[in-house]
DNA sequence: ATGTCTACTGATAGTAGA
């Protein structure tokens, strides 16, 4: 089975894009974020053609998730309790024996931003909600876009972007108490030494220069990462396809064996 | 190089957000 995760940015502007991926990679289930439309708006029959039944968490313009997945679905969460002023950023679903959540953390913008602190607390009642919600003997998954680079080796800048936005000591701590909770960073785990990115800013070049940073993460329980056969950030897929735009972020998936 | 991309708007170019 394959499992993925992907900021889109923007599904209306990279449906064919994000298509082109499905044909090609054929995921089973995959936690898609920054859909940036209304539900009303989502293209089922589009997923559908292809196999696939959404469920979705968007809003207009900004933000939004949903899990795609070829096999029934049931959705146990939309929206993070308490936080939903912060935009639509969490759907779960029980999908393929999985409790499968996905995720689009805020961003924070800048150290001195309102949204900094306020992407804190969201983190920590992300990890209130788990704490409660998951128990560590089950399958679990928590995929999506972390906006937190969990070490320096995970930043282009390495040590030198220590302290700055995604960077920072107090962000770091957020994301480390989701690991503390049970949860296996499934790349890093499966790649140990592997330098390798998942976002690049469309600015400057940065996809060319190598300016990355490792931000977008299949976090799994160990019910799950003993299952684990092999662990892929898709840069392929951050390049143009055609006359396609790509996202600014890769895919990230995982295929695991069926126990 | 903050050099791009997306989606919004009493739109049709400019702004905000990432």
């Amino acid at each position: 089975m394959r499992i993925a995760t992907w900021n889109i940015n923007g599904l209306k502007a990279r449906l064919d894009y994000l298509c082109l991926w499905l044909a090609e990679r054929r995921p089973d289930v995959v936690g898609l974020q920054e859909l940036k439309t209304e539900d009303a708006q989502f293209p089922h029959a589009r997923f559908a053609e292809l196999g696939y039944v959404a469920h979705v968490h968007g809003e207009k313009a900004w933000n939004g998730v949903a899990v795609l997945s070829r096999g029934e679905a049931e959705v146990f969460q939309r929206g993070l309790p308490g936080q939903e002023a912060l935009g639509a950023r969490l759907i779960g679903v029980r999908v393929a024996g999985l409790d499968f959540t996905t995720v689009y953390c805020p961003n924070g913008k800048t150290l001195a931003h309102v949204d900094y602190q306020r992407k804190l607390d969201w983190f920590e009642a992300l990890a209130a909600y788990w704490a409660e919600r998951h128990a560590p003997d089950r399958a679990t998954v928590l995929c999506g876009d972390f906006n937190v680079v969990p070490h320096a080796t995970d930043s282009w800048r390495g040590a030198d972007g220590d302290g700055e936005i995604f960077h920072t000591t107090l962000e770091r701590e957020r994301f480390a108490t989701l690991l503390a909770l049970g949860l296996i960073d499934l790349y890093r785990d499966r790649h140990p030494e592997g330098r390798a990115y998942s976002w690049w800013d469309y600015r400057g070049g940065s996809f060319h220069r190598g300016h990355g940073l490792r931000i977008d993460t299949l976090l799994g329980s160990e019910a799950v990462r003993r299952r684990v056969v092999e662990v892929v950030i898709d840069r392929d897929f951050r390049k143009k396809q055609g006359e396609l735009t790509p996202s600014d972020h890769a895919p990230v998936y995982a295929d695991l064996s069926d126990r």
